[in-house]
DNA sequence: GTTCTAGAAC
DNA sequence: GTTCTAGAAC
C-alpha cells in the first residue's frame, strides 16, 4: 500500500553484481533470511541436495583441469553464508585427491546451509535498525563468513560469540561509529553497532545457541574485560593513543614513512619505556623496564633514550660509552635483586632483535617463565644469538662497529638443549620439565 | 584424541 | 615481538 520510498529493497549480501554505489543509494544489507533460502532450495532443511550439487560442480571442475575454475567460483558466491573463506576453498582445491576429499570440503564451506536447523542467519527489520541472528549449535558451526566482495567481510565466531568485521576496501564500514579502516580488522560484539558505507543503517548481531538435542556444552560466559590478572598493580590500561604534551613534533607533520608509528608493533619498547608505570630505573641516559613476556624470573630491558634502532646504527666512542653505561645499569638491576644470590645471569643483546630501539636483554638464567613458549625463544637466549654485552662493546671498541655473522638466523632453528648439561629435549615442555632439575626451589 | 609446533596475521 | 589456530606428531 504505502511503500516507504525510503526503504531500499532488501539484498543478498554476497551477489556480486550488487555492489553498493557508495554515496547516491544506500541499501540496507540483507542476510539470507530463512524464507528466501528455502525458497532457493526447496530441500535444503538437511541440505543434501545442496551438498550433493556442490561435490558434482567441483569434481567437474576438477576434471576439467580447474580450467573450469569460475564455475566453482559462482557457487562459492551463490552462498549467502560461507563455512570458508575464498582463499582457504581454492587453497583445498589444489590439495584433493580424491572424492573424500571434496566432500570434506563441501561439508565445510556448506556448514551453515547443510544445518539449516541449527545455524540461521536472519534478520529483523525494525525501523532502521536491523538485527542479525546467528543461530548456532556450537557442536556443529564454529565460523560463518558473511562476504560482500570489496566492502566487508564478517567472520562469525561462535564460540566466543562475537564478529570480526574487516573493511575489505576503500568504502568505510564503522563499528559503533569507528571507521574500522582499509584492511583493518575488529571485534564487534552484541550490542555495538554496524555500519556499512554509510551511516544510515545501523546492524547489530545476536548469537543464539541452538540447545535443542545436546546438552550445552561447558562454555564460560561473555568474559570480563579483565585481560590483565595476577600480579600487575593497579594497572589501568592505556589502550589509546596518548596525545603526549611532551612530543617535540607537534609543530610539524614528519614524513610518517619512519618507523616511528605508535602502533606499529615493532615499536612497542618506545611506548613502554615512556610509561612512568613501566620504568624501574632511569637516569639521563638510559631507563630500565621489566620485560612486558619476560623469559625467566626476572628479565629487564635497559634501553637508551636516545633513539638507536638497533646494533648497526652504533657509532663511535660515545656510543660506546653509552654501552658501557647500560651494562652497568644493567649490573646495578642484579645486584638489588634480592635472588640474585641464587641465580645467574646475562645481559646482551639479541643479534637479530625483533623490536625497534636498541634494548639490553638482563635476565636470570633460570628460564623458569610462562612466556618462554616456544624455540625461537629458547635458542635467542641461549646460544650465540644471544651476544654478551661484553662482545658487543669489544667489537665497537676494536671495530668502531657492530656487525652480526651469517647465519645467525640458523641458530634459532637448532634443536632444544638444556643450556646447563647440554641435554637434548625433543619438546618445549619436556625442556622445562627438565629445567626444574637444575633449579633450587 | 591430545599435545605441540609452526606459520600467518597482526 | 604476540596471538591464533591448522595440522603434524605423538
Ligand atoms: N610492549 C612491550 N613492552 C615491553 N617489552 C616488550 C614489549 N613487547 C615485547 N617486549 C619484549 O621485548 C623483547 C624484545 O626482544 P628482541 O627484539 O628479540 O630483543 C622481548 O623479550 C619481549 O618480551
Ligand atoms: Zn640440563
Amino acid at each position: 500500500m504505502d511503500p516507504d520510498p525510503r526503504r531500499p529493497p532488501s539484498r543478498t549480501f554476497c551477489n556480486p553484481s550488487n555492489r553498493w554505489s557508495t554515496r547516491d543509494e544506500p541499501k540496507p544489507v540483507t542476510w539470507v533470511s530463512r524464507d528466501t533460502r528455502q525458497q532457493n532450495n526447496s530441500q535444503t532443511a538437511c541440505g543434501s541436495n545442496l551438498f550433493t550439487h556442490f561435490c558434482k560442480i567441483i569434481l567437474k571442475c576438477l576434471l576439467a583441469g580447474l580450467s573450469a575454475k569460475t564455475e566453482i567460483m559462482n557457487l562459492y558466491h551463490s552462498l549467502t553464508i560461507k563455512g570458508l573463506r575464498w582463499v582457504e576453498v581454492q587453497r583445498r582445491l589444489l590439495k584433493i585427491k580424491n572424492v573424500l576429499d571434496i566432500k570434506v570440503l563441501c561439508k565445510q564451506l556448506l556448514a551453515v546451509h547443510a544445518h539449516t536447523v541449527f545455524a540461521q542467519c536472519s534478520i529483523l527489520e525494525r525501523g532502521m535498525a536491523v538485527s542479525i541472528s546467528i543461530k548456532y549449535s556450537s557442536q556443529m558451526l564454529t565460523y560463518a563468513y558473511v562476504i560482500c566482495p570489496g566492502l566487508v567481510e564478517l567472520k562469525a565466531d561462535c564460540n566466543k560469540g562475537y564478529v570480526k568485521v574487516k573493511q575489505l576496501g576503500s568504502n568505510p564500514t564503522f563499528v559503533d561509529s569507528v571507521e574500522v579502516g582499509k584492511g583493518m580488522e575488529v571485534k564487534m560484539e552484541p550490542g555495538q553497532q554496524l555500519h556499512i558505507v554509510n551511516q544510515l543503517y545501523p546492524y547489530t548481531v545476536h548469537f543464539m545457541e541452538d540447545l535443542s538435542g545436546e546438552p550445552p556444552p561447558a562454555k564460560r560466559p561473555r568474559e570480563p574485560p579483565s585481560m590483565e590478572a595476577a600480579d600487575s598493580k593497579g594497572a589501568s590500561n592505556v589502550k589509546v593513543a596518548k596525545q603526549a604534551n611532551h612530543t617535540p613534533s607537534s609543530g610539524r607533520e614528519s614524513a610518517t614513512s619512519n618507523n616511528e608509528k605508535p602502533g606499529i608493533w615493532s615499536n612497542g619498547l618506545k611506548a613502554t619505556m615512556q610509561d612512568p608505570k613501566m620504568q624501574v630505573y632511569k637516569d639521563d641516559k638510559v631507563v630500565v623496564i621489566k620485560d612486558k613476556y619476560p623469559k625467566a624470573r626476572y628479565h629487564w630491558l635497559v634501553l637508551p633514550w636516545e633513539s638507536i634502532p638497533n646494533m648497526k646504527a652504533l657509532r663511535g666512542e660515545e656510543h660506546c660509552d653509552l654501552l658501557r653505561h647500560m651494562q652497568q645499569v644493567g649490573q646495578r638491576m642484579v645486584a638489588q635483586c634480592k635472588d640474585a644470590p641464587a641465580l645467574r645471569f646475562r645481559s646482551g643483546y639479541h643479534a637479530i632483535p625483533s623490536m625497534s630501539h636498541i634494548h639490553l636483554h638482563v635476565i636470570s638464567q633460570d628460564f623458569d617463565s610462562p612466556a618462554l613458549k616456544n624455540k625461537k625463544h629458547w635458542n635467542s637466549f641461549t646460544t650465540d644469538y644471544f651476544i654478551d654485552s661484553q662482545d658487543v662493546i669489544q667489537m665497537l671498541e676494536k671495530t668502531g662497529k657492530v656487525t652480526v655473522k651469517e647465519g645467525t638466523s640458523e641458530l634459532l632453528k637448532l634443536p632444544l638443549r638444556c643450556h646447563v648439561c647440554h641435554k637434548e629435549l625433543a619438546t618445549i615442555p619436556s625442556l622445562k620439565e627438565h629445567l626444574k632439575t637444575h633449579i633450587s626451589v
